[in-house]
DNA sequence: TAAATATTAGACTCACAGTCCAATTTATTC
DNA sequence: GAATAAATTGGACTGTGAGTCTAATATTTA
């Protein structure tokens, strides 16, 4: 994507924030960008593709951000969670982004409304994938019904604390009350043994498409943790973590990971005798061979 | 409001389901319904204002219904409160009332969305109130949040299990599932000591206007509550609480209550002696009086 | 430098909301 | 039942904004 395009994205952003998306015509966005309409119709064929595209941005800017969270730390930890979702938010308000979902919650443009309806279901896996990490395989036929209840908590919570405090409103007391309350749940849930939906209806939602960047991203992060695992009472266990811990910060928090780096990082563990376990380092081999295929794609775009 | 305005509500409806509101010309209802474009700006000053009218029509009448299932039965009880929300989200079905709210859930009409706005704030109100039948009022600190969060839960859980079964989702199950969880929260929440919002900021959102149909039937169903406690191991119990119940039937689920009928009970409650407190009786009375004068200012719209 | 490609400005079409008004129909009053 | 008042009609007219198209101009690439 050119620097122009990209500069009239940044440039509607702002428009969309001051003044809305209905509100904003596509003579204001050429106007303020600078650009003629001839050229605007090559870059998108509408608005709706624009507003697309600016949400694509975002989101992959919050990803990246969000998972920035995790570096090093328990994914376990609720408390990243909670620092998660509260980035989230924040997110969120800085872009004005709920505002502008609202207006187009609802369109007469099937391919936004795909793209809508996606995003929500994307937003919902990664939660229910959290969930998993955070309470365990054995609540596993909950979590789905869990995340779906903590959707609406807090967004529901933030609506209407919005609606009492303004602008000023205390997120991060919001987001830790949520959490509090989705724990008690998938506890009393899971003793009653309530069920209504199953987690796995979701991946007739989102086809799977097992090689995305993000489900690599977890198989190489539990890879790794079962490397970790191997390495138990090792003589060199230190070590081998701290090669390990930079492996995977290097590969998923950094733009270009530097492909050297990598590899010596391998050879080091593979180095060593009575090393750890062959098959489990072979196998992180190949996730970041198709790791980097899938960034490498990703980039060409 | 006449005949012809109302058929011209009804064609729109009926044109609003088949194509959605945005995707409903002027022109269209114009065609279908008969009508010049003199006649229809006439009665409405835009297509926003026949939205509005349409949802005030429908909630009246759902309101109508909602109270019907009260009659004689224990407010506390929650069944019935399943009940009543089983009937609301039929009533939004066959009117496809979800899609059509959502499709302007954000407009551009400041109008429009302060009638939204109202809309979602009565709701709110309604379900705060019924679950304080429900919980008591020593668990009223912890209701505004509930009921916050129990529509959070029913909303997200109606959404994603439309997605999963379609058309033929078991409202029931979804609406008994719901319920089960926020005793359980309210339960938890109120144990914690957690609260997010005070009830009394409702009163700002809308303001009281105490002397609302609405506000009187409630005073009215608890001062009835008060005269039957009242005649407690009264000789004449049975007696008196078969005269409160036919009064408050006759009063709050009929269209026109019958004033001579009214009159008549009230005297029979007030004759015998020994008979019923008479300050309660009083204040009965006179909450009756209110009550007919609000109900003939409605009237005469 | 020539050819390919991107960009421009603005005229044009189309659809729809909403205004206005003179002519006609329907309802009300005496 | 005639006179008056009120409601309704139909269509012309204005305005706005989306999206198309094109000939002229600028920029990049081979």
């Amino acid at each position: 994507m050119n620097d122009r395009k990209h500069h009239v994205i940044k440039m509607a952003h702002q428009l969309f924030i001051e003044k809305g998306f209905q509100a904003t015509s596509i003579q204001d966005i050429l106007d303020y960008s600078g650009i003629s309409k001839g050229t605007f119709y090559n870059y998108f064929s509408s608005k709706n593709e624009l507003l697309m595209a600016l949400f694509k941005k975002i989101y992959k800017q919050l990803e990246q951000d969000r998972n920035e969270l995790l570096v090093g730390q328990d994914h376990a930890d609720i408390n990243i969670f909670a620092q998660q979702m509260e980035l989230n938010l924040k997110t969120n308000r800085t872009n004005k982004l709920i505002t502008l979902f609202e207006e187009v919650i609802f369109s007469n443009d099937p391919d936004l409304n795909q793209f809508i309806k996606r995003g929500h279901l994307m937003m919902l896996r990664w939660l229910y994938q959290r969930f998993l990490d955070i309470f365990g395989e054995e609540k596993q036929p909950y979590l789905l019904d869990a995340a779906i209840m903590f959707l609406g908590i807090l967004q529901h919570q933030l609506k209407y604390n919005a609606l009492a405090h303004g602008g000023n409103t205390d997120y991060r007391r919001i987001v830790r009350y949520s959490v509090k309350r989705i724990v008690k749940i998938v506890e009393e849930v899971a003793a009653s043994g309530e069920q209504l939906l199953q987690p796995a209806i979701m991946e007739q939602w989102l086809p799977d498409n097992s090689n995305s960047r993000q489900a690599l991203q977890r198989k190489i992060h539990h890879a790794t943790l079962q490397l970790k695992k191997d390495s138990n009472h090792h003589v060199q266990q230190a070590k081998y973590n701290e090669l390990l811990d930079f492996l995977q910060d290097e590969l998923l928090h950094t733009k270009h990971p530097r492909k050297f780096l990598i590899g010596s990082t391998l050879s080091a563990l593979e180095s060593g005798k009575h090393g750890l376990n062959k098959d489990h380092l072979q196998q992180l081999k190949m996730l970041i061979a198709d790791y980097y295929k899938v960034l490498e794609e990703t980039q060409e775009q």
